[in-house]
DNA sequence: GCACGGTTGTAGCGATTGCTACAAGCCCTT
DNA sequence: AAGGGCTTGTAGCAATCGCTACAACCGTGC
């Protein structure tokens, strides 16, 4: 079912294609789940950790050399094209927050919350404000994606390398 | 209609509310606009056109004192909260992008560009290069929007107070 | 043997989706 | 007055939506 909605969106999300993606019938989905709301916010958290699992292993460890070595280095990993399935759910799931929608907020948080942390951890030491540094890189990063997401590549680009060679 | 978009975003974008919110029936709509992919697309660039002609008023005119002012004045007037319904239909139009709809990603672009225009437009005549610098601007803009989206604007906060001390 | 709770399949509910067939109105020209 | 094209209302299509009623299965404990 991940797969499905990683392939197909929240939009396509519904019960039957669902219940057909994992070898069953939507009668047993809401049997589990009791209804789909819950089946949604269990995938979610369960993307959530694909996603972090997956962001673990393509980020670089250790330190880097210099703030722009990290934003280099940042930037490069979450923009590989493996991540563009998550990336494409993770616009959805943004959409929805920004409606109000408290779970998806929750949910996005959460993630933000911990890729703010892997760029801390991977800020150089000698780096005096660690966490206003790594804060303005992921801030440059998310707003590098969605550029990548409009197809405005060459924007991200340029203002990545700008701001690489400048830190 | 467009109202009605922006207030209940494109997924309640369906046939009949939209007719009964412009005072019609949802076969006059199909008559006038051939099907909805048509009607979609005309209120698309309707909201464009009014999105870009409010942001005319609110964006500052003539040229800022520094790189630092331009990106805080443009970060202030595209997340003053009046802009708020308009940004909500923003993420849902970088989600269908980001899937792969030509037409969305086409919209969003052109929208990035005119965007992208006026930061340039209003950086100072001092810069040397005005171009990337405000490709700078725009992408850690839009990564603040997106952390506001989520909840998270004491990241983008942080973000922009410390590109604003730098620039 | 037999009832019982946990699990599953079938069928169907009412609502909504985009869209269409049909016909009735409308105004303009002849 | 009669016809013809443009516009519109009514009704309905097949498909899908989340969800449910009902019954049949299953292994376990008595």
């Amino acid at each position: 079912m991940a797969a499905h909605v990683l392939e197909h969106g929240l939009s396509g999300a519904s019960l039957r294609p669902l219940a057909k993606a994992a070898g069953t019938s939507d009668r047993m989905l809401i049997y589990h789940f009791g209804n789909k709301e819950a089946l949604i916010g269990e995938l979610l958290t369960y993307l959530a950790n694909a996603y972090s699992d997956a962001l673990d292993e393509a980020l670089p460890t250790g330190r880097a050399d210099s703030r722009g070595d990290c934003l280099d280095a940042i930037a490069a990993a979450t923009r590989a094209p493996q991540f563009a399935p998550y990336l494409a759910l993770w616009w959805q799931i943004v959409a929805e927050a920004s409606r109000g929608n408290a779970v998806y907020r929750d949910s996005a948080r959460a993630i933000m919350r911990k890729l703010l942390g892997w760029v801390e951890d991977f800020m150089p030491l000698g780096e005096t404000d660690r966490t206003g540094a790594a804060q303005q890189v992921l801030t440059l990063v998310e707003g590098a994606q969605m550029l990548d997401a409009v197809g405005c590549s060459d924007i991200a680009d340029a203002a990545l390398a700008r701001a690489i060679a400048a830190g």
